[in-house]
RNA sequence: CGGGAUGUAGCGCAGCUUGGUAGCGCACCUCGCUUGGGACGAGGGGGUCGCAGGUUCAAAUCCUGUCAUCCCGACCA
């Protein structure tokens, strides 16, 4: 390709509305255009990335013995109806009505249309296994679409699901795909770390993330998830899931007796240790929560955070948010108290579900709020002060130098982009859909399914995020929009046009991805480019032509050698060969 | 949805306080000159100043409303 054809316009400056580096390199290197909030095109550059993403992906997908299809964008409401999810979804999911006043929606997700066609399709369980899987655009109207192509509302997945006999099937293809992965995204150029996670609205229990860990150093790192994982073993996790032992702590408030004190403006728990003398690891902490429009109580040690997934999770809830302190007013009115926010706590309260987590069970003498403003209950004790409550469950947040649940070791954290996810579905959409087969015993069975994702416009994205200098981008070989580029540094000089013009011929008949750098531009202009767009390897044939030599230089390290312009054709032609 | 900020040429911005001919840099077009890290000179094109009302002889500027975008939070495959 000349560049003097090629479709793109590169930018002098970062654009001002973008924060993370990839969404700003992208812009300004003329890969993406914005055309509404997290609603992006892809120009020529990048749809050449997303296809090199995609085609790795295909490669593996099959050799895995998945097979491609392709589903409907626009979905009709019924079918969210029989799964459930219409109601539960949320606005995230974009509906609209037809010409016809039907229902229907843009596809975040194709757990219903691929249950609906296993449910069409598929009898008996000797068409079992199946996986199928899609490439395709996917909409979700995100309450605050940002950081560019990492979380738009728009982007474009690789969805797959399969259907089994039963769990050990599921069981074995899960592993299958984590293997898959593994090797999508090591071909990707992209490390990635397979995390334990919580398995949100698409529903089922065991599922992992795929993560791109970025840089914490990086100051406009991207990453979006904290990562808690063992360096002495293999667990990780993502903090809406990990798990962790604790390290011992003093649980016992020492108070002789159990009695009602003054507190003065004790609203935090700071002030509240404070102000008592005693470590925040001696009070029972009280927070009141909306769990799908029901007040949940929840009791925590003084020292830890409630991780709000996980206590959504232990009321199967799909919305939470913390109360106001017009529904906490709400909430004393109706059994009969008057506190405010800081002085809550469980003794007497009506209409409220409570949960306790782990942390609370060994409290002794302890100090908690009895839901009178400015004074707490101290020497309190579970059962003769205290009713423990039935519910307990793990619900606060993993924090580093917590100990890691399988081997003790200490935890770390790291931010991570996700770039994929795979899930155990179970028999939550083909039970709730009604999709069934015929198993060799002759009984009717519903599917066990599995959903595996792939970002793929986000892999990509991830890529420019991980590989970037001062320069521009740095795409890893095997996603790069194309292998070299060829800068002539004056396109007046006719021996240097010439040998460019050779180069490129060659490299184009050897079926070498090259651009040709032909525009009447200054050298300065050419060069800041090459850099900026990232392409992996540049030939500059300038002043050195006089000794029969090119330059070639390798953007990753920068390192120039000095080759004729045969030598240079012919590493290019190697290295191109070792794409895979 | 809460808090903060911003909307002026394709991009980046000034002008607004104190109302009076809409500007600068980059990009774009023409000519010249130049060609190793985003040159230079001359000339040129491009704007209903986010939108709608209002005040005024006169509004980019003041007032009201509204829309959009960005950041933080809540949410999230």
């Amino acid at each position: 390709m000349k560049m003097s054809k090629l479709f793109c316009q590169t930018l002098r400056e970062f654009p001002q509305d973008a924060e993370v580096i990839s969404h700003k390199l992208l812009v300004r290197a003329g890969y993406i255009r914005k055309l509404a909030n997290g609603i992006y095109n892809y120009l020529p550059l990048m749809q050449r990335v997303l296809t090199k993403v995609e085609n790795i992906i295909r490669e593996e997908m099959n050799a895995a013995g998945a097979q491609e299809l392709l589903m409907p964008f626009v979905q009709p409401e019924e079918l969210w109806k029989e799964s459930g999810r219409w109601d539960v979804y949320g606005k995230e999911l974009m509906r609209m009505k037809d010409r016809h006043d039907r229902g229907m929606c843009l596809g975040p997700t194709h757990e219903e249309v691929i249950t609906f066609i296993a449910r069409e399709g598929i009898r008996s369980y000797k068409q079992l296994p199946v996986n199928l899987y899609q490439i395709q655009s996917k909409f979700r109207d995100e309450i605050r679409p940002r950081f560019g192509l990492l979380r738009g509302r728009e982007f474009i997945m690789k969805d797959a699901y399969s259907f089994d006999v039963d769990q050990a099937g599921l069981d074995k293809e899960y592993k299958n795909m984590a293997d898959t992965y593994n090797r999508i995204f090591t071909r990707c150029g992209l490390e990635t770390k397979m995390v334990q996670s919580d398995s949100g609205a698409i529903g089922g229990s065991v599922s992992h993330e795929f993560m791109v860990l970025v840089n914490e150093n990086d100051e406009n790192n991207a990453g979006e998830n904290d990562v808690f994982y063992c360096t002495k073993c293999d667990y990780s996790a993502n903090s809406n899931h990990a798990v962790s032992k604790l390290n011992p702590a003093e649980t016992d408030g020492k108070f002789e007796k159990a009695e009602i004190v003054d507190t003065p403006n004790t609203k935090t728990i700071e002030e509240l240790a404070e102000f008592l003398k005693v470590p925040s690891t001696v009070i029972c902490k009280a927070l009141v929560y909306v769990i799908d429009g029901k007040y949940v109580v929840a009791l925590i040690r003084g020292d830890r955070t409630v991780e709000e997934t996980k206590l959504m999770n232990a009321f199967e809830g799909n919305e939470i948010r913390i109360a106001r302190n017009d529904e906490i007013d709400e909430i004393m009115q109706n059994s009969g108290f008057s506190a405010v926010a800081g002085f809550i706590g469980p003794k007497g309260l009506k209409g409220v579900s409570i949960i306790a987590d782990e942390t609370v069970r060994e409290l002794k003498n302890f100090v908690v709020g009895i839901n009178q403003t400015d004074k707490h209950l101290v020497g309190a004790n579970w059962g003769k002060d205290v009713e423990l409550p039935e519910k307990i469950c793990d619900i606060r947040l993993v924090e580093t130098k917590d100990r890691c649940p399988v081997c003790g070791e200490e935890l770390k954290v790291t931010k991570g982009i996700e770039v994929g996810n795979i899930f155990q579905l179970g028999t939550k959409y083909s039970k709730a859909m009604n999709a069934t087969f015929t198993d060799k015993d002759g009984t009717e069975k519903s599917f066990i399914m599995g959903c595996y994702g792939i970002g793929v416009s986000r892999t990509a994205a991830a890529a420019v995020e991980r590989y970037h200098d001062d320069f521009g981008i740095i795409w890893p070989l095997s996603i790069a929009p194309y292998t070299v580029v060829i800068v002539p540094v004056s396109d007046v000089d006719e021996a240097q046009m010439g040998c460019a013009n050779k180069m490129y011929e060659e490299l184009n008949k050897a079926g070498v991805e090259v651009l040709l750098d032909d525009r009447s531009e200054r050298a300065g202009v050419k060069l800041k480019d090459a850099d900026l767009i990232g392409i992996p390897f540049r030939v500059t044939v300038g002043k050195t032509l006089n000794e029969g030599k090119v330059e070639f230089k390798d953007r990753k390290t920068n390192e120039i050698t000095l080759l004729t312009p045969d030598e240079a054709v012919n590493k290019i032609i190697e290295i191109s060969k070792t794409i895979k």
